[in-house]
DNA sequence: CCTTTGGATTGGAGCGCTTCAACACTTTAT
DNA sequence: ATAAAGTGTTGAAGCGCTCCAATCCAAAGG
């Protein structure tokens, strides 16, 4: 910057002017700064400028695990609506391990992140407490719910027990009754939709049906589950999985096992990921508007910041049961 | 850090030490340090640590598109690496778009990385150049090969030619003979896979029956080449798409069209993500050891960084033909 | 007892930038 | 003509940290 000022002629207090862009710098001085910083490929050390500053203009997100479709495109959506506010982002990835989410958030933090998205973490209620009183905090598409969430964090989900029940509805309106739901183990999103389940069942009046197993939140997750099932004297006619990347394990070991679908079982997933628009697969599930909730999620950061808001704020959004071609009416 | 300082009684310079895990520092004074530190709540602002030390042990990945499986999954790779070797990484995503890439760049200089990781990015020959000059590069996953990359750039590439090729050589193998080609349009490792596919044929003595459609990488881009083939009189027995993506589109297609695979027509993916393990899709595809490739991008930069190299590398990995279920005789 | 030695500690300069008060120079009002 | 009010420009302080040279102190050696 030194360099640049002394080809240019002028301060180094000019030369930060004209490179922000300040409306009061004469044309002459400003062309002949913005030639000179060329001619000696100056770029401006973003480190330096943010110490000064006292801010970054970064939020940062912490994703649960890049691999998922699903995840990938909600960081999509945060990423532009980030862009849009001039912001940038950095990315995180805690590959489905607490202890990493954990030292990545610090990590975050240390870097002077202006905010903070939590897109599927598993942290808890405590880590979530410590964190938000240090950043202003935005919890994306997964919900620690009150009271493990009493910290005052944002939240942006879709609504799982709704997802759920309409799930429920779906395949009870097929004739089913033997609905069968693995769930998504410790998954952050796993509790909601296990009383979607839950409740669906209730409501439909085959309480007494409820079965409820062990999944994970990737294919490998389900074939256990699909085994025992499979060995039982009378296996549901139906099985939800926790998410879509569960529902194709399922799909798989079913085919493994010769149960057609939907003829011999009906299968739903979640997400709405693009795997489960594949014509081959052509998974029924729910859509959850990932983009928006990125771009919520931004918004929800930026008017604690800009706006000064202090209070946390709850945004439910609303599933959408996507029917396609796993699901049908139960076997005879 | 002051205020720690203060608490503890010492200096701001010991307080750094201590941060820093030196050696040359008293029990007791560490003890005490770590102790006010604790009950003031400091964390280290990294951007003023990086200013100091004129080093920031970051990373910089640039990836072409988040939602593709396959590169979610290299960068998976380089974030481990960069782990074990105690660097972070910051990921800006291109979303395929060459503009976008270039900031992204400008971005990652800017933040002062210590070397850049350019996933499957679209830049020209020139970018790299110029890209080269102010940081180590290495480029992953795409091949911008001589005489394009007249850069400094190291390269780790699975070897797409010899790839194309092994697809080439089992369909011919099982009697095929009108074998399609959708490629990759502009996409960095298009131009590869193509010529692969060329001298595959070439050397199969197919050199007449050559057929090479435009596609692009994701499921959608097929459909137009898909349509346009069907309605010909003599469509191709075979089609090799440019990705798992892609080939996903052109299984949709046939599927809509009512042409069975492998009976009517065999396909056949490339980079074996997840989704071509599908049970339903059992897509036959070509392997591209993606956490090697990780690791090897960063290994080669550590080679520039810590050894001085200052010669570009080359790595090609060896690509491996996964058989599913997607490839069979050609029909009669 | 005084000097050496070596480990522990500290002051202060410096990293590359922003920003604010102060300054120089024009233009306008009086 | 002089004061007042802009415009453009600059010097210098400060952002939070590191790290070197200098200093301090206690133990060891003579």
């Amino acid at each position: 910057m030194e360099d640049v000022a002394e080809r240019a002629g002028v301060s180094r207090a000019l030369v930060s002017l004209v490179i922000n862009g300040s409306p009061k710098v004469s044309e002459q001085k400003r062309r002949r700064v913005r030639e000179a910083a060329r001619a000696l490929g100056y770029r401006p050390n973003l480190m330096a400028r943010s110490l000064a500053q006292q801010r970054t203009r970064i939020i940062g997100v912490l994703v649960n695990d890049l691999r998922n479709p699903f995840f990938a495109e909600v960081v999509e959506g945060i990423e532009m609506a980030a862009e849009s506010d001039e912001f940038g982002i950095v990315v995180l990835n805690g590959r489905r391990d607490r202890g990493r989410e954990l030292t990545a958030v610090e990590t975050l933090v240390q870097l002077q992140v202006e905010g903070l998205a939590l897109v599927g973490a598993q942290l808890d209620g405590d880590d979530l407490d410590e964190i938000t009183d240090i950043v202003p905090t935005v919890v994306v598409a997964s919900d620690f719910g009150w009271p493990a969430d009493r910290s005052g964090a944002d939240t942006i989900v879709t609504d799982g027990r709704r997802g759920a029940e309409l799930v429920v509805e779906h395949l009870v309106s097929l004739g089913h009754e033997r609905i069968l739901h693995i769930d998504g183990a410790g998954n952050a999103s796993a509790a909601e939709r296990r009383q979607g389940y839950l409740r669906g069942m209730e409501a439909a009046g085959l309480g007494e049906l409820v079965d409820v197993r062990t999944g994970g939140d990737d294919e490998a997750a389900a074939f256990a589950a699909i085994d025992e099932i499979l060995a039982e004297p009378a296996p549901p006619t139906a099985v939800f999985a926790f998410n879509d990347l569960l529902a194709a394990g399922v799909l798989d070991r079913l085919d493994d096992a010769g149960v057609a679908v939907p003829g011999g079982m009906s299968l739903v997933g979640f997400d709405n990921t693009f795997i489960s628009a594949l014509h081959h697969l052509a998974l029924t599930t729910v859509n959850q508007p990932r983009l928006t909730m990125g771009r919520m999620a931004v918004d929800a950061l930026l008017e604690r910041l800009n706006d000064g808001r202090d209070e946390p704020v709850r945004h439910i959004l609303e599933p959408e049961l996507v029917v396609r071609g796993t699901t049908g009416p139960p076997r005879p």
